[in-house]
DNA sequence: TTGTATGCGTTATCAG
DNA sequence: CTGATAACGCATACAA
């Protein structure tokens, strides 16, 4: 059998309770006791068991992370890494750990759905999710159940919590570059009509052509899901209008990289003929050819923040919801350095 | 408060121990009550608390998986999501959820050291490390409390289970590769003495060399943290030699990015001049220009089988231990097409 | 087939 | 300051 605080009472020659003071370190316990008890502890390698601590506590001292596994590229899979550690930094230091559950969109049977698997169950103390995922009616029950969770991702909607980046703040950054580099003629590839992410991008991007005295021009609206065969198809197609563009900003790299290929076979310059942004600055953006001016998001933030806020709010129940926008950097790489 | 498993069986008019026996399905309980039972814990939208769950049955249904966050360019980070979704696939069919959970090398402090936080307290029932972490007293350890456990990356050893990739097979298929393409001077690129990734890679290239003959050059070897700043540096080196070698294997990406780099620089033609041949794609090995002929291993079954093994050796404790060998396989790219 | 009693390992509430 | 004792919510051997 294992060893339990029962055994540490005894060797001890105290109750039970006052080996489970001390290891809470109750102030009421006398300094010599404390040594003492916790001595008989090490010398016998005792360890609580987290389940009766658990059961004993109603708290688990876990956190959530909910991910759709079978969408393959989803906007943050490449930072996943990224994030996650983001989130560690935040939640390891004060002692919750981190459980990851895939949710499969496809099969909602009622059982496996993650509310009661993981919520109802008591499985965790906190959620974090992303927008894509979190659909309003689970929101909707989520705060019926005053359950602490958190969107990677705005969720403008009702009162729920969210950390996001300013995409749209993003969108004028790279439109603005644009612009200093003496580029007038800015398309913008990738992105379906309606998606939250494409509409702030968009967004920005609009903006700060009107600011400009720019109009926007229908002819060079490339829609569509933003992948390399998007890019490429539309660039194709844009270069050989009357009156092409003279840059782009693409919905991300895959997007940039297509658009290359594009440019690239018929015999376009980049950057001087064409500039090239993107959105989503990935490890290898700086090692295309030309490296390209991408708008970096740093995704450690985001889940540094994501878990900041969840437990604050498992530890502080009446917190109000918060959104919380972070700002992008713009990194310029040759793709839109003019050199004439 | 919440409601128990107390509550069903009052409403219901049955003992609590026949609700928990509805929950397990016993096969010694009617199919009236079962029904009957099962429509009220519908109705009352009961679920049962994990926490007494698992104390009750002294079980987690839980995998950690231990990764070094502080790493930073780890041999698998770049894999890391496709690692922990093939992981989901293995386990979560068998009802186990995934806790990630970060160890810091550098602060051991007895208290927070893994063994004691995970494993002993009992907050996973099965471990899944790589061997860059697990050190072998901690192996032992873990062999001691019967503890099931498997490492990524070989574990050769004594009684360790592991999967891994057959990095000597792929030291002899790229350089396979390399020679079919008549390619006689190859060199290695990256790696340090002593290191069990370079060695395997290293013996699977010079294997090869002897197979058909051809010597080891010694001022052809190149070793060192496999960066891109060593690929660059190396390749300028080996390229201004008097008799330079007319292809490379690179020990990752980076390098070969870097030998790339190095190769333009000096004016030298790939694949003509020099064919570069690399280990682990990553996803922009393709769109690298040249792209990259390199060799490919699936993460995703890597984890796949980690998953496997895992729950294989919890449920079935008298298992032996097993290593399995994955087979990578190249995917030639330009970087090694010879035209001529 | 169902119910009773006890255990799982801790914490929390009281007395003392 | 310390010690009984009752939760915490479910599982299980044994009795009925």
């Amino acid at each position: 059998m294992n060893i339990t605080i029962m055994d540490i009472a005894r060797a001890a020659n105290v109750a039970k309770s006052t080996v489970s003071k001390v290891l809470n370190d109750s102030p009421k316990i006398s300094a010599e006791t404390k040594t003492r008890v916790r001595q008989i502890m090490k010398d016998m390698n005792y360890t609580p068991s987290s389940m009766a601590t658990r059961l004993a506590k109603q708290k688990t001292y876990n956190i959530g992370l909910l991910i759709d596994m079978s969408q393959e590229q989803a906007y943050l899979n490449p930072f996943f890494y990224n994030i996650m550690v983001g989130i560690e930094s935040a939640i390891g230091p004060r002692n919750y750990d981190l459980t990851v559950v895939n949710i499969q969109t496809g099969d909602a049977q009622e059982e496996r759905h993650y509310l009661k698997r993981l919520v109802m169950s008591k499985r965790i103390d906190g959620l974090i999710t992303n927008n894509s995922i979190l659909t309003p009616e689970d929101a909707e029950k989520l705060e019926q159940l005053a359950f602490p969770y958190v969107s990677m991702g705005e969720y403008a909607g009702t009162s729920v919590s969210w950390v996001d980046f300013d995409n749209e703040t993003g969108g004028r950054m790279l439109t603005e570059h644009l612009l200093s580099q003496s580029y007038t003629k800015i398309a913008f590839i990738g992105g379906v009509q309606g998606e939250r992410l494409f509409s702030k991008r968009y967004q920005g991007y609009a903006e700060q052509l009107r600011a400009a005295g720019l109009p926007l021009r229908e002819d060079w609206e490339a829609r569509g899901i933003a992948d390399e065969k998007l890019g490429y198809l539309e660039v194709k197609r844009l270069l050989e209008l009357n009156e092409p563009p003279d840059s782009l900003i693409c919905m991300n790299n895959q997007v940039a990289l297509g658009a290359l290929k594009a440019a690239k076979e018929i015999g376009m310059q980049v950057p001087d003929g064409l500039g090239i942004a993107t959105f989503d600055d990935e490890p290898y953006s700086a090692h295309i050819s030309p490296p390209l001016t991408s708008l970096y998001i740093n995704t450690f933030e985001l889940g540094a923040h994501a878990g900041q806020m969840v437990t604050d709010r498992i530890e502080q129940p009446e917190l109000r919801h918060q959104g919380l926008l972070l700002q992008p950097e713009i990194i310029v790489r040759e793709s839109t350095t003019r050199r004439i």
